[in-house]
DNA sequence: AAATCTTTGTGACAACAGTCACACAACGAA
DNA sequence: TTCGTTGTGTGACTGTTGTCACAAAGATTT
C-alpha cells in the first residue's frame, strides 16, 4: 500500500505519504454506486486510487448533465471545497467503474496544508484545474451547437476510456441533456464521414 | 488606509492585515479598462477594494458570455489560481466603474498560506464560491430555455446594481450570447406581465 | 428645427433541436 | 426457435431561437 500510494502520487514526499497513510483510510465503491449526492454534507475529501467517478451536476427535474470524470491520482475538488467549509455539494458523482480511494478526514485538511507544501500545492492544482474543465463546459454550452457539443463530448470520452466507448446513444444524450434522436441523426452524420463507426453499445473512433 | 482595508476585509487579523499593506500594492483601472485578458500571464493576485469588476468566458469568434461580477472585498479565484501555477488566464475581466485593488505579489502566497490561517480560509473560500457560482452558470445554460436565463440574468443584476439596470438590449444579448431581438421581445413579455418596466437603456424591477 | 445616430419594436422566415409514432434490428432468456 | 426486451433508424411535426428587413421612437449634434 505504500508503494501504491507512492506511484499514485509521486510528487509526495514519503512523510506526506506516511501521514495521510496514517491519517486516512482506504474506502470501496461498488461500479454504480453514488459516492456524492446533491445536498449531502461531507466527512472526508477523497483522493482516487482506483477507478472511474463521473460527475453530473444535477437538474431540477432529474436531468444529469455530465460535468468530467475523476481518476486515479485525482481528488474531488468538491468534498476538499466543501469539506471545509462543511456545505452540502451541489453535484453528483457515481463510480463508473469499482474505485478505490482514500479518505481523509477534513479535520486534518488545515494541518495537512500548513505542514505539506506539497499537499498545499496538490489542492491549489485541484481546484484550478477542475475550475478549467468547468470553464471549457461552459464553452460547449454556451457558444457551439449540439454537432460540436457531441464531438466535444466524444473526444473527452475516447480520451478517458480509449478508441471503443461503450455505451447507448440514450445515455450520450442524458449526459448532452438532449434526446436520443438527435444524438442519433448526428452519430449517424458523423459515421457517414467515416470520422466514427457505430454498433450496438459501441462506439468506436476512426478519424476523430 | 489601514482603517479601509480591515473594513473590507473584517475577517483578517491585524498582523495579516499589517503584512497585506507591506507586501501589497494599490492600484487603479479607470472605467472600462482590461484587467485580465486571456493567455495573460499574473504577476499579482487582485483583492478588490473599491468599484466592480465583470468576468467574461471569450469565445473563439469573440463573443463574451457573463460569467459573474466581483465587487468590495472579493479576490479573482483565477488571479490567485494562475499566480500561483504561473498559467495563462482563459477569461476576461473589465473594470465596469474605476476599480481600486490591492495587488499582491504572486510570490507571497505561499508564505501568506502557511503563516495566516485566516488567508487560507479566505482563498478556499473565494474558490469554493467561485466555483459554485459557475456551476450554476451551467445550471442555466443547460438545463434552461431563453427567458429563464434572462430571467436568471436580471436577478443577478438587480442583486448586483440595484432596483435599476442601466443596460440595453443589445448588451444583455451579448452577455447572454442570443441576439437583440429576442431579448427585446422576451423583455416585452417581462413587461407586460408587469415584472419590470422597460426605458431607453435601462431596466426597472417591478414583482421581480 | 433638421439631421443624424442610437436604441427599440415587429413581422416574416430559416434552422435547429425536441417530440411523437412506429418500424426494425440485435440480443438474451425461456 | 420463439418471445420479449433493449437499442437504433427515420419521417413528420412543433416550438424556440436566430436572422433579415425595415419602421419608429428617443437622444444628440448642428
Amino acid at each position: 500500500m505504500a508503494m501504491e500510494l507512492q506511484e499514485i502520487f509521486p510528487q509526495f514526499n514519503p512523510e506526506l505519504l506516511t501521514h495521510l497513510q496514517e491519517i486516512g483510510q482506504v474506502v470501496e465503491f461498488k461500479e454504480g454506486t453514488m459516492l456524492m449526492r446533491p445536498g449531502q454534507y461531507f466527512k472526508n475529501s477523497l483522493l482516487i486510487l482506483e477507478g472511474r467517478v463521473k460527475l453530473y451536476r444535477d437538474g431540477e427535474n432529474g436531468e444529469e448533465f455530465f460535468l468530467y470524470y475523476l481518476e486515479k491520482g485525482s481528488a474531488c475538488a468538491l468534498s476538499m471545497i466543501c469539506a471545509t467549509k462543511n456545505e452540502a455539494s451541489a453535484i453528483k458523482a457515481r463510480a463508473m467503474t469499482d474505485v478505490k480511494a482514500l479518505a481523509v478526514p477534513i479535520q486534518h485538511m488545515d494541518g495537512l496544508m500548513k505542514s505539506h507544501t506539497q499537499w498545499y500545492y496538490f489542492v491549489l492544482e485541484t481546484y484550478r484545474s477542475r475550475f478549467n474543465e468547468l470553464l471549457e463546459v461552459i464553452d460547449q454550452v454556451v457558444f457551439h451547437s449540439m454537432d460540436e457539443k457531441l464531438e466535444f463530448y466524444l473526444k473527452r470520452q475516447f480520451e478517458a476510456l480509449g478508441n471503443s466507448i461503450p455505451i447507448t446513444h440514450q445515455e450520450i444524450a442524458d449526459d448532452l441533456n438532449s434526446s436520443r434522436e438527435v444524438i442519433s441523426r448526428l452519430l449517424k452524420k458523423l459515421e457517414s464521414q467515416k470520422r466514427i463507426s457505430i454498433s450496438r453499445n459501441e462506439i468506436t473512433r476512426m478519424n476523430f
